[in-house]
DNA sequence: GGGCTGTGCGGGAGCGCTCTCACGGTGCAC
DNA sequence: GTGCACCGTGAGAGCGCTCCCGCACAGCCC
C-alpha cells in the first residue's frame, strides 16, 4: 500500500483469477502446468496472465513448497588473482550450462574471507537456495560444516580434505601427476622438479603426491629441493620456477600442478635462458586454452571438465531430490596431451 | 511434515516464542533489534534462539517486507575468455568488499547468451533481490530494458548507449584515452595507432573516442587503418597488434584500450621484432595489476576502482531505499600511470 | 436406475513471518 | 486524585502462494 507509487504493484493471482473469471486454485494450476485444467479455463487464465504481465512471487511460492529453484555455486577463494583462473571459468560456464534449460537458477558466491564465509553459511541455512556447490576447498574451511549441519544438499568440487561423507566430484589428480611425471622420467628425464599448488588444497596435495609417486615407482628418490609450492597463479609459477632453478640449476624438467603457473615457469625458464624443451620439458595440468597458445604449446594433463560440471549437478540435483539418499561421489579420469613443451 | 525424517525440521518464530515464555511479536522484535523489548525478554528470547538453533526463513520475511537483502551483480559476457578480466574481479572483490559489513548479501549472475539473461530477468522480476548492478553491457542487451520495465533498482557499471534514464558509474573513458594518445604525441610519436575494446561495448566506443579526439585536437589526421578492434582479451590484443603491423610496418606507438590487450600487444611486438619503448611506444588502459608485472612496466591510465566501486553500490542503495528518485550517475576521473612502455 | 469412477474446479487452511493496534501498567504533571 | 504520555507486550490480520479436500457433473457398468 505505502509504496503504490514507487513501485508497479505487480499483480497477484487473485487479480488474475478474477480477471479470468476462475479461481486463484485454478489459476496456481495454469502455472504450474497441471494437466488438469480445461483447454478453455487454461486460455482464459493465459490471456489474464499476458494482460496483467503477471510474474509468480517465488517468495510465497518458496514458503509453501521449501523449495527457491536457484543453487549456488561457491566460489571459496581468498586470493583475487585465482578468482580469474580459466579453471573456474570452465566450472562457471559449464554448470550454468547444464542448468540453462532446466528451471533452475544458478547463484555465484565469492568469498575472500571467513567473515564471508560465514555470510554464505547463513546465506544457505536461511533457505535462498536448494543445494550448493562448493570450489575451491582450503584445509581449513569452515563452510562444509556450517553446509552439512544445516542440512543443506552440497557437493564439492574437489574431494574434501578428511574423508567425511560429503558428495564430491573430482578428477583424478594423483593419477594424472603421476602420469606426467611417468611420462618425464619415459622421455628421459634425470633431474625432475615440480611446482606444486597450494598445499592447503587437496589438488595441490594429491598432485604432489603423485608426482612423488612416480619417482618413486621408477626407484627415483624424492628430493624436497626440487619441490617448490606455487599458488596456482602465473605469478607463483614464474617465482616457484626462478626458486627452482636457484637451487638446482642442472634440473632438466619440471611437472607443474596448473597451466597458469606453468606459463609463469615458461616465462621464468626463458628469462634464465633455458630452452623448452631442450634444456628443460615442462609439464602442466588442466588443459586450459592457455596451454595451446603459449610458447611452446604446452604438454599437459586434460581434466574431465565435460564430464565433471554435469556430474557435479547431477549428484546435488539427485541429494535435492533423494530422501535422504547416501551421498555418491565420482572422479574422473584425466589424459595426458602432449604438446611440444615436453 | 512429510520430510521430518530426511531434513532437520527448523524451529519457527512460534517454537521461539513458546520456549521464552514470550509471544511470536516480541521473538520478532528481539531478532530485528527493536529497541522496545525489556532486558529480561530480551535475554529469554536469546537463549531459546540459541537452544534451538533458530534461524529466521528469509522467504517468510521477504513475503511481507517485500525485501529480500540480496542485490545481484549481473555479469554479462557472452566470451567467457572476458570472464577472467581483473577488472570484473576488482569490481566483483570490491563490492563484496563494501557489502561485507551491511547485512546485504551479494549474488553473481552470469549470462552467456541471450536465453540466459532472459533467465535472470525473470529471476530479478520474480522478486529474488532488491537491485541489480549491471556490468558488461554489449549495444544489443535486453537486460537493461527487462528490469527498468519491471521497476528493479537498477545500476549500470558503464554509460547505457542510447542517453535513457538509468544510473550509472563510470570511469571517464573518453578522458583517459584522450590523455592516453597525448601523452603518445607529446613524447614525439607520429604513426600512433589504437587497439580498440569491442565496439558494442561504451567503454571501446568512448576510448575510441578520445583517442581520435587527441589525434585531432593536435592536429593530426585519424587514420582508420590505424585502428584495430580487439576483445579485450589477451589473445585478441595479440591478433590486433599483428594486424596493425602488416598495416602499417613503421606505426611508432600504440594506444591500447586494455590492460590484458596491451599485454598481448606487447608479446605481438616482441615478436615481431620491435623494442618497446624505443621503437613502439605502448599505453594500456586499467592499471591492472598485470601492467606491472609485464615486460616493459606498462604505462596505462588508471581507473579509480576503488571509487567507482563503493559508488555503484551507494547509488543502488539509495534508489532501493529512495521513494522514486531520480536516478543518479557518476563519472570518474582517470589518470595517466607513467611506467617504461611508454 | 443406482452406484461407481473420474475429471474440472473452488473453498479454505496454512507456510513463517511482520506490523498495526489495543491493552495494562508505570511515572509524571497538574 | 485525575489526566496523560509512554512503554513493553500480545492478539490477530495478512503477505501471495500451494495443496488438500470435497463438490458437481459426466460417463460408464451391471
Amino acid at each position: 500500500m505505502t509504496d503504490m507509487s514507487t513501485r508497479p504493484a505487480s499483480p497477484t493471482l487473485d487479480e488474475v483469477a478474477v480477471l479470468a473469471g476462475v479461481s486463484r486454485a485454478t489459476v496456481s494450476r495454469v502455472v504450474n502446468d497441471s494437466p488438469r485444467v480445461s483447454p478453455e479455463a487454461r486460455a482464459a487464465v493465459r490471456s489474464a496472465i499476458a494482460e496483467l504481465r503477471y510474474v509468480p512471487n517465488r517468495m510465497a511460492r518458496s514458503l509453501v513448497t521449501r523449495r527457491t529453484d536457484t543453487i549456488a555455486l561457491v566460489l571459496n577463494e581468498p586470493n583475487t588473482q585465482v578468482f580469474s583462473d580459466p579453471f573456474f571459468a570452465s566450472i562457471v560456464r559449464g554448470v550454468s550450462a547444464t542448468l540453462a534449460d532446466t528451471d533452475l537458477n544458478l547463484v555465484l558466491l565469492t568469498a575472500q574471507d571467513e567473515r564471508e564465509q560465514q555470510k554464505i553459511g547463513r546465506y544457505a541455512r536461511q533457505g535462498h537456495v536448494d543445494g550448493v556447490i562448493l570450489m575451491s576447498v582450503h584445509s581449513n574451511d569452515p563452510l562444509p560444516d556450517i553446509l552439512a549441519e544445516a542440512g543443506v544438499p552440497l557437493v564439492m568440487c574437489g574431494r574434501p580434505f578428511d574423508d567425511r561423507a560429503v558428495a564430491y566430484v573430482d578428477a583424478d589428480n594423483r593419477g594424472g601427476a603421476e602420469a606426467a611425471t611417468a611420462h618425464l622420467i619415459a622421455t628421459g628425464r634425470n633431474r625432475i622438479a615440480t611446482i606444486t599448488g597450494p598445499l592447503d588444497m587437496i589438488a595441490g596435495v594429491d598432485r604432489l603426491a603423485g608426482h612423488r609417486a612416480a619417482l618413486t615407482a621408477a626407484g627415483r628418490q624424492v628430493h624436497p629441493e626440487l619441490e617448490a609450492e606455487g599458488d596456482f597463479t602465473e605469478v607463483g609459477g614464474a617465482r616457484a620456477m626462478e626458486s627452482l632453478l636457484a637451487r638446482d640449476p642442472e634440473l632438466d624438467a619440471v611437472f607443474v600442478a596448473s597451466d597458469p603457473m606453468a606459463v609463469g615457469a615458461l616465462g621464468a625458464l626463458r628469462a634464465a635462458g633455458r630452452r623448452v624443451p631442450q634444456d628443460v620439458a615442462v609439464v602442466g595440468f588442466d588443459d586450459a586454452a592457455v596451454a595451446t597458445r603459449c610458447d611452446p604449446p604446452l604438454t599437459t594433463i586434460a581434466q574431465p571438465l565435460t564430464d565433471m560440471t554435469p556430474l557435479l549437478t547431477e549428484l546435488l540435483l539427485r541429494q535435492i531430490e533423494g530422501v535422504g539418499e547416501p551421498a555418491e561421489s565420482r572422479v574422473c579420469h584425466t589424459s595426458l596431451v602432449r604438446r611440444a613443451s615436453a
